[in-house]
RNA sequence: GGGUGAUUAGCUCAGUUGGUAGAGCGUCGCCCUUACAAGGCGAAUGUCGGGAGUUCAAAUCUCUCAUCACCCACCA
């Protein structure tokens, strides 16, 4: 074995294991039960990031758990097809030949997309083999294949017939660049400056004018009213006559709407419905006309006065302004702040737009799924999000899943020439369900469904759906869903829906929700910033001039490269080390607390490397101690020690939490305890605790025996617990181990998962161990703090030592003389009189190390002052309660005996302490 | 405007039913002690955001103020 750890010798070879062996496929019925996680398919083009990372982690240590646990399990990988993102990439790829899809035409622009999917489809899928993720990939599924599709049309048709989709015209957010409808969650708005300009609108009788207020000015080339509050004392009797529109001269009423604020602006609002969600609704109420003056493209159309059309709504907007005020119709202009719609994926400002679309009628199938929350059939983790899910649940619009795009799912609806439509499987199909005549011409709709509607299915149509199958009924519904908060709305709500609706059952029991993964400045990561880690450069490093190129090419921004390439030199000046996959999924473990984002720095990251690094140098002691010796298998004469019977119950504790900290998805604590345990007590006391035992003469075979067996005993359970957080490492370890601990078996994969048994649990070995603890780190204490080499053994002299200290340290020689460095231990019986020495106390017992030439007299009085100062402020705070009537009336006697006990061993400590002190005053 | 969360050691965060505050990283001192210098031993560090209340007892429960973050929303 090598004497440091070397993640890249030990981890793509398991893999290829693992995955070569079928280990990751469900291994079938089994009396613990199923366990099955969904991934959440990312893009089958993208690549994995700091994300995917964290939140494959967890799902791998969860499914990792269950399957040792002895569960049939089974986390169900795939990839989204991903419609606008996708075909953005590969219209983006055209553009670079000057081409546009529709120089391909339909046909032939999928087929280049399905190639894109081909030639770039696995990267993602081979990175997540590189995290260790124990996905079922003989069962990958992806949202386009043939299956998945049957499910999406079987839905689709079903919903139809059931009036719970419908199509119509409607304003929805329109993308004026990807000419495509967007839902309302994929329409981010942002605060922006902008201007509010007043424009007076002369009264069509000449008796005056309106002054209204708007950020839109283009848009009153579209107005149908003007509005004002039915109780404006200003306006109303102008209410039902009419105004005179300026430049295009048509005749518009006012109205009276109380949406109208007699506070904001004027009083006076502009109407125009088909450019303005609200307007639309004030349109509707008042039976408004609805003028269009907009082309896909966001430029003026041909329902405008002649000379805006054709020009960008943006152009015209300047040119509205500048024409009304030569009229002298411009009032003001202020500086305003106000909220800008932009298309999530393109980035350009959202037109509300009157269109043809199709939507899903989602009140009736929003009511159970706040019901499945609401009753607990489906547990939020941690429980708040429930909170933010009600929110947006009970205030949910119908969902437009229509898109003009032609990477998706086709909507299956037909059209004859008269525009009736018809909806069923295919072309024949429809003629058959709706006994069409052979020759009547029908048209498919050129639409294809919102990316989501397909996700929404994943939980059902990837286990097979709409088929019966196998592993529907055993792995539905599924045990949990691991998911960031950012697509609640999108995808964890609708799959809640549309499962209940579908297969009449919640689709996972519990979603697992999990924070942000940021910068070691708490920065949000994007490649705009230039922070981005990616996580196979953790886990294999990567040089500083990869790094930095890596940061700065493809920048939208290309401007901030410089800046961002200084800031990568300053915070990595050395680049990356190759961390591990192992070491960067026990970070992502011990920063998963709930809730919170995660605030993910190298620093931490190579603390954690460190980590397995330790567990590898402690097998290879073990290994030296144990190797070609007798471990205890067959040879059951063995003698325990006390440490061995010590580090065996503290065993049992460690395996309890970890238990209960995966199931209560608290994999911080988990991978606090697994460390803590590891580290201290194993490593730094068990092992060292074992040297004697081992290494002495006097100690029988059969002591040495006991010790071996616990040796490895402990460290093969050390594997296991630590298996599902760190699974290369503990695989490449086991092997050596197990046999040795006399386990046979292909991979720690499939091993039980360690559960704890009372019969070890051993509360007087604790008690006593802790005693010899307190005796070695007093002495050490003493030595570091009297500047004594810590080669240098030490004379020690017991003063007012119990009858169970006496038997405590003889059961325990060798550990203390190891431990503590000693030469030689004597006991003083309480009426001898002690030489000048430096203190520490074991309970009532002195630890007395003589100063003779070791210690320096005025160092000694200090030391004992210091601690001789913090006893009597424990003790003043501790009398203060006990002196407190109140707390000795009404606390529970458990508590109060405590803090008398408390005080007697303070008294004691401090009396003994002060005596020493005076001692070594007089000198 | 509505909602949610946060504020604890220099940094990032734990703190389970109220009972004298913990970890990792960092810092300081001494050590290459035969598993590990990616290490060992030892040490320091907190008016638990401010204020008020409930209680014998509050980081923990209630109210209030402040600051920050995120989400949702139609103020022209």
């Amino acid at each position: 074995m090598e004497t440091t750890y070397n993640p890249q010798s030990i981890e793509q070879k398991w893999y290829q294991t693992w995955e070569n062996n079928g280990y990751f496929t469900p291994q079938g019925e089994s009396d613990a039960g199923n366990y099955c996680i969904m991934i959440p398919p990312p893009n089958v083009t993208g690549t994995l990031h700091m994300g995917h990372a964290f939140q494959d982690t967890i799902m791998d240590a969860l499914t990792r758990y269950q399957r040792m646990r002895g569960k049939n399990t089974l986390w169900q990988p795939g990839t989204d097809h991903a419609g606008i993102a996708t075909q953005m990439v590969v219209e983006r790829q055209l553009a670079a030949q000057d081409k546009s899809r529709h120089d391909l035409g339909r046909d032939a622009f999928i087929d280049k997309v399905w190639e894109w999917k081909k030639q770039s489809g696995g990267t993602i899928t081979q990175q997540l083999r590189r995290m260790g993720g124990s996905l079922d990939w003989e069962n990958e599924r992806f949202t386009m294949d043939e299956g998945l599709s049957d499910a999406v049309h079987k839905v689709f048709i079903q919903l139809y017939d059931e009036g719970l989709i419908y199509r119509g015209k409607r304003l929805v957010n329109w993308d004026p660049i990807l000419h495509t409808a967007l839902s309302d969650l994929e329409v981010i708005s942002e605060e922006e400056s902008g201007h509010l300009w007043h424009f007076r609108y002369p009264l069509s009788d000449g008796s005056g004018h309106l002054v209204v207020a708007t950020t839109r000015p283009e848009t009153m080339l579209g107005d149908t009213a003007v509005a004002v509050h039915p109780d404006d004392e200003r306006y109303k009797h102008l209410i039902g006559k009419t105004i005179t529109l300026p430049l295009v001269g048509r005749q518009i009423p006012i109205i009276a709407d109380d949406y109208v604020d007699m506070e904001f602006g004027t009083g006076c609002v502009k109407i125009t419905p088909a450019h303005d969600f609200n307007d639309y609704e004030m349109g509707q109420r008042h039976d408004l006309p609805m003028i269009n003056i907009l082309t896909v493209d966001a430029c003026i159309n041909d329902d405008a006065p002649q000379k805006y059309r054709g020009l960008d709504r943006y152009e015209v907007r300047d040119m509205v302004v500048h024409d009304l005020d030569e009229l002298g119709l411009l009032d003001s202009i202020k500086e305003h702040k106000l909220m800008v719609p932009r298309g999530d994926r393109s980035g350009s400002v959202v037109e509300p737009y009157l269109t043809d679309q199709w939507y899903v009628k989602i009140a009736p199938l929003a009511e159970p799924a706040i019901k499945a929350v609401q009753d607990g059939s489906i547990k939020f983790v941690p429980e708040n999000w429930s909170k933010t899910y009600f929110e947006w649940m009970n205030n949910i619009q119908d969902w437009c899943i229509s898109r003009q795009i032609w990477w998706g799912h086709r909507i299956p609806a037909w059209y004859d020439e008269a525009g009736n439509v018809y909806v069923a499987d295919n072309e024949a199909e429809v003629r058959k369900k709706y006994q069409l005549a052979d020759d009547l011409t029908l048209t498919q709709d050129d639409d294809v469904l919102d990316t989501w509607f397909s996700s929404a299915l994943w939980p059902f149509s990837t286990l097979g759906w709409p088929e019966n199958t196998e592993r529907l009924k055993q792995f539905y519904p599924t045990s949990v869903l691991v998911t960031g908060f950012d697509i609640i709305f999108f995808w964890v709500a609708r799959m809640i829906m549309f499962g209940l609706k579908f297969m009449d059952d919640v689709p996972f029991k519990e979603i697992y929700i999990h924070g942000l993964v940021r910068d070691a400045d708490g920065q949000k990561m994007s490649k705009s910033k230039g922070n981005v880690l990616d996580p196979i450069d953790i886990i294999d490093g990567i040089d500083l001039e990869s790094l930095v190129k890596k940061r700065t090419t493809g920048l939208m921004q290309p401007k901030m490269a410089p800046k961002i390439e200084k800031a990568t030199r300053k915070q990595y000046p050395d680049g990356i080390p190759a961390f591990g996959t192992d070491a960067l999924r026990f970070t992502f473990a011990a920063l998963a607390t709930t809730g919170r984002d995660v605030v993910l720095a190298p620093d931490r990251i190579a603390g954690y490397r460190n980590f397995c690094n330790k567990i590898w140098n402690a097998t290879r002691y073990v290994l030296m101690n144990t190797e070609d010796q007798d471990t205890g298998i067959d040879n059951q004469d063995c003698k325990y020690s006390l440490a061995d019977r010590w580090i065996l119950s503290r065993l049992q504790q460690v395996e309890d939490n970890i238990q209960k900290h995966f199931n209560g998805y608290r994999f911080d604590l988990a991978a606090q305890d697994l460390y803590s345990f590891v580290w201290e007590d194993y490593c730094d006391w068990y092992l060292e605790l074992s040297k004697p035992v081992l290494m002495k003469d006097h100690f029988s075979e059969s002591e040495k025996r006991g010790t071996r067996k616990t040796l490895v005993q402990v460290l093969e359970t050390i594997l296991r617990l630590n298996h599902p957080i760190m699974p290369f490492i503990t695989e490449e370890l086991w092997h050596s181990v197990a046999p040795l601990a006399g386990i046979k078996g292909d991979t720690i994969m499939q091993q039980p998962f360690p559960v704890s048994s009372d019969a070890l649990k051993d509360a007087d070995a604790e008690a006593e161990l802790q005693w010899v603890k307190n005796f070695i780190m007093g002495i050490r204490r003493i030595r570091s703090e009297s500047d004594i080499a810590p080669g240098k053994p030490l004379p020690v002299i017991l003063q007012n030592a119990s009858e169970q200290d006496k038997q405590r340290y003889e059961a325990n020689e060798s550990f203390i003389f190891t431990l503590a460095k000693l030469e030689s231990i004597s006991f003083l019986s309480n009426d001898e009189v002690a030489p000048e020495s430096s203190t520490a106390l074991v309970g009532e017992m002195k630890i007395l190390i003589p100063l003779a030439g070791l210690i320096d007299k005025d160092a000694e009085l200090t030391r004992l002052s210091k601690e001789i100062g913090k006893l009597e402020d424990n003790l003043g705070k501790s009398n203060a309660k006990l002196g407190n009537p109140g707390f000795v009336d009404k606390a529970p006697e458990a508590v109060v005996n405590k803090e008398r006990e408390r005080i007697a061993e303070m008294e004691s400590a401090l009396e003994k302490l002060k005596e020493q002190l005076e001692k070594i005053s007089a000198l």
